[in-house]
DNA sequence: TATGAATGAGGATTCATTCAT
DNA sequence: CATGAATGAATCCTCATTCAT
C-alpha cells in the first residue's frame, strides 16, 4: 500500500541518499543539483521542491549518511559481551574502510564546511561528539567489567578518536604507506596499550 | 636593482600569497579569480596572463604554503640540541595554531580535493611524506641521542602525526573540548608514552 | 443553509480579495498564486482549480475592487441632498486614502497593463468611464439644483477627475508636498473655481 | 577616434536606452536581460557585466529617459521670451504625445513600483519634483514679467502639474475620450484661467 | 471538490577565460 | 607586461500548471 505521504518520504530519502553518494564522489562544489536529480530520477525542480537551497540538501545528505553508521554500529555492538571485541568492533566500523570510503570523504567535505561556516560547525560537533560519545561509553563499559584501565574514559576517547581520524585519512586517500589491515593492527595496538592493564 | 625578471617573480609570488589567503578564507570552490587578483593588487585579466587555469594555481598556493612552514621548522630546530626540546618544537609547529588556522584549512581542502582527483592525491602524498620524513628524522635523532627509545621510528612517526592531525582538526574547528594548549598538552603525553623510555 | 454552490462561491470571492490584496501590496508581478492560496487559506491546486490561469484571476482582483467601490459610493451619495455635499463626499472617496492606498496601487497596475495590452485596456476605458460617469452625473444634478455653472458636464468631469487622478498619485505615493488633508482641500476648491457660481 | 574608455561609455548608453526602449513597451516585468542584450546588440553576460542587477539596469533607463527630456526643455524654453508662450511649450514637452508615449509608460511604470519599494519610491520623487521645480519656475517667471498672476506658484504648480499627469494618462492609454490635441486645448485653458489676470 | 507532489520551461546571475589595445 | 571589456556556457532557483489520488 502505498500512500501519497509514505510515497513522499520515499522519494526524499532518495534524493538525500543520491545527493550524498554525488558528494562522496565528485565533491560538494562539483556536484550540481541537475546531477542529483539524475541519479534520484527525477527532475531538477522536483529536487529543488524539497530542498530549496542546495547547501540543506547536502547538510541532510551528510547527517543522513552518519546516522546510518550509527545505527550499525548500535546493532553491532549489541551483540557483543566481551569489552575488547565491542571496543575492536566499534573501530573496525568507525575506521576508513578503504581509498574513497565514501562515509570518510563526506567528512573530508564537512570539516572544511565547517571551517569556513559556522552554521555547519555547529552541526559537525553534533556529528562529532555523538562518535566521541560513543566512544566513551565503550571505554567506560570495559572499564565497569575490569577489562580496562582508564582514569579518564572521555580524554581516552578523544585521543583514540583522534588516531581514528589521522590514520582514517591517510587510508581514504590511499596512502601506499597505511593500508586498511595496517591501520586496523595500529589502531588496536594503541588501544591495548592506552586501556590494557 | 629591479630587473624586468625578479618584478616577475615578486608579482608571481604575490598572486600565489594572495590565492593562499583566500582559499584559506573562503574555501577552493568559493575563491574567484577576481578575489584572487583584488589581494593581489593586480587585474583579472593580469592574474589569469600569469597562471592560465584556476586550479593550477591553487595548487601552487598549497605547496607554497608548505614550503614556507617546511622552512620555519629546519630554522627552529636547528638551533635545538634537546631531543625532546626538538620534538616538542615539531609537534608545537606543525599542530593548528588555533580556529581556522590558514594552514590546516588549507590541509581540508588538499584533503578532499586529494580524495577526488589522482593528481592531487601525489602531491598530497609528497606534502604529507614530507612532514613524515621530518618527524621520523627527528625521532631518530632522539634514539641516536639515546633519548628515545624507539623499534620502529618510521611507524611511530605515522601514529604520532595521526595525533597531531586529529587533534589538529578538532582545535581548527573551535572544538570546545580541545583548546590549542589542551592539544598540545595530549600531544606531548603522547609522544612520552610513545617514546619515552 | 450552506449548499454546495453558495460554499462554491464564497470560496472563489475569498480568492478574488486574497488576489486583490496580494496585488496591491506586492505587484502583480511579484504575486505567485501560492501567495493568493495562502491568504485564502486553500492550496495551490485548489486555486488554480478555480481559476484556470494566473491572469484571469488577476483582472477579477481588479475589477471587484472597483465594484465594492462603485456600490460605497451609491450608498453614500443616495444619503446626501445638498449638491455640494455630494460632490465633496464623491471626492472623499473617490480620492487616495494615503500612501499605499491598496485601491489606488490596483489603478497604477491597471495603467501600466492597459498600456502594454489591448485587452487589458478595454477593460481599463470601462472602469474608467464609470468614474466619469458617477461624477458627470452628481455635476449634472448640481446643475439641475441650480447650485452648480457648467455648460459642459461631460468636460468638467473629465478635468476634475484628471486633477483627482494626478494628486492622488502623490499621496499614494506618500508625497512629502501632498498630505491628504490638503490634496482634499485642494480638490475642493478646484471644484468651486470650475463650477461655482 | 575611439578609445577604449569612450567605446565602454557608449555601450553602456547603448543598454540603458535599450533597457528603456523594452520597458515602455513590454513593461518592466516581461523585459528579460536577454531582450535588453538582444537589442543592444550584445551577450547577456555583457548586460550584467555593465549592470549587476536587473532592477538597477532599470532603474538608470528610467531616469536616462527624464534627464533627455529635461534637457529637451531647457534648449526650448531658452528660445522663449515670452510667458504664456514659455508655458505652453513646456506643456507640449511634459505631457504624453499619445497613445504608448514610451516616456509615459516608463512613468506607469515608476508610479508602480515607487508603491512597491521605498528605494525606487525615493527617486521618483526626485524626479518628480525636477519636474514642478521646472514648472514652478516658469510660473515665477511669468509672474516676474507680470504676464501672471499667481499668489503661490509652488501650489499653482502642483496642482498644474497634477492635471497634466491625469490628462496625459488618458492619452497615453488611447482614450476615446481625450485626443492630444483635446487635452492640450485643455491644458491650456486650465492654466489661463489658473494664471491669467 | 480538494490536495500537493511533480513537472519543465525559463530566467537571472556568475565567472573563468580570451583578446584587442 | 598589463588592462579590462567582452564572451557565453553553466548553474541555481522559481513558478504556473497538471494530474493522480
Amino acid at each position: 500500500m502505498t500512500t501519497r505521504r509514505t510515497k513522499g518520504m520515499e522519494r526524499e530519502a532518495l534524493v538525500v541518499a543520491a545527493a550524498g553518494e554525488a558528494i562522496a564522489e565528485r565533491g560538494l562544489a562539483n556536484v550540481r543539483m541537475s546531477d542529483v536529480a539524475e541519479r534520484a530520477g527525477m527532475t531538477v525542480g522536483h529536487v529543488s521542491y524539497y530542498f530549496p537551497s542546495k547547501i540543506e540538501l547536502l547538510m541532510r545528505a551528510i547527517r543522513a549518511s552518519e546516522e546510518q553508521r550509527w545505527s550499525e554500529v548500535e546493532v553491532a555492538l549489541a551483540r557483543l559481551r566481551d569489552p575488547w571485541k565491542r571496543l575492536d568492533k566499534l573501530l573496525d566500523i568507525a575506521a576508513s574502510h578503504g581509498a574513497r570510503d565514501p562515509g570518510w570523504v563526506l567528512w573530508f567535505q564537512l570539516w572544511l564546511e565547517s571551517a569556513l561556516d559556522a552554521d555547519v560547525a555547529r552541526d559537525h560537533h553534533e556529528l562529532d561528539a555523538r562518535w566521541r560519545t560513543i566512544l566513551t561509553d565503550v571505554i567506560r563499559y570495559g572499564v565497569e567489567q575490569g577489562a580496562f584501565e582508564s582514569v579518564d574514559p572521555a580524554q581516552d576517547a578523544m585521543l583514540l578518536s583522534s588516531v581514528v581520524d589521522g590514520l582514517s585519512i591517510q587510508v581514504t586517500l590511499g596512502s601506499p604507506d597505511v593500508s586498511r589491515a595496517r591501520m586496523l593492527k595500529l589502531l588496536k595496538a594503541s588501544a591495548r596499550q592506552m586501556l590494557g592493564s
